[in-house]
DNA sequence: GTAACTGCAAAATATTTGCATCCTT
DNA sequence: AAGGATGCAAATATTTTGCAGTTAC
């Protein structure tokens, strides 16, 4: 497990209410070492929280920089804690997502660094996103 | 415009049946230098073709590699032509799409190619998918 | 002629919005 | 006390499925 926080020093330290939901949501996030999506989340937790509260956490979170998305190669949204540097105004996300294809877990690699890459003329990155399919550790 | 080809002609070269829909999706993806969501599509083509009729064409490009998913920040689908070596069985994709923030095109940047990643032990990646977003050179 | 494609209806799924109520601070 | 969070209902959006009729080859 990457992650030492639990939920209460989480919504403390991005300055957020502390509701069950809330806590709900993120100890998910802290238990798995995978993305998420929101039918995931909300299939294990509570089920005494509303679909619509759960999507709307799920968004304040983002804003917050709690989490980030995790793109798919199907499309649907998943999400997954940011590192501890991330603030609501301070995104700094090279991401590496590595999705296996036999256990469909897609899980997000730090320690990975995106090599530069020199953009065309007059193109300007801001933030760079690498997906990569394949097999993971566990199912090979 | 990167694609030479004609509707005719690409429809011929993957085997399908040519059909007024079908001809006129591919159009768009040939007008167009930038990646294309489902909508986007209903509502530049001819109406009188239905969106399930859409849908079941993109799914069948899909199928038959003469298009490709493009991922997106949103979560959004988009979809690109592949380059002419894509086959039904035969997908070599180590894309680089490039997202304007100011523009929202996405395109795909098919001279870059991605520097070689050591993965951790036991992962094998079999495809590669770098999105990168920032200002495309038409809005710099 | 036949399999494939299309349109329409409808179902299934996913996401958003409004509002009244309740809870955290 | 006050603003934020929640639940419920409902609107909206997205994608899939079934079936009958039409078309490409």
């Amino acid at each position: 497990m990457r992650h030492t926080k639990n939920p209460t020093q989480i919504l403390s330290a991005y300055g957020m209410r502390h509701t069950g939901c809330r806590s709900q949501i993120l100890e998910q996030f802290i238990y798995h070492d995978f993305a998420l999506s929101h039918n995931y989340i909300e299939s294990h937790i509570d089920s005494k929280y509303d679909r619509v509260t759960i999507y709307r956490n799920l968004k304040a979170f983002l804003d917050k920089g709690v989490i980030h998305k995790v793109l798919d190669d199907e499309g649907g949204i998943k999400y997954a804690l940011c590192n501890d540097a991330c603030t609501e105004h301070d995104h700094h996300h090279n991401h590496v997502h590595f999705k296996c294809e036999k256990c469909g877990k897609t899980i997000c690699i730090d320690s990975l660094k995106i090599p530069e890459i020199s953009l065309p003329a007059n193109f300007e990155a801001k933030e760079l996103n690498l997906l990569i399919q394949g097999t993971c550790d566990e199912c090979t």
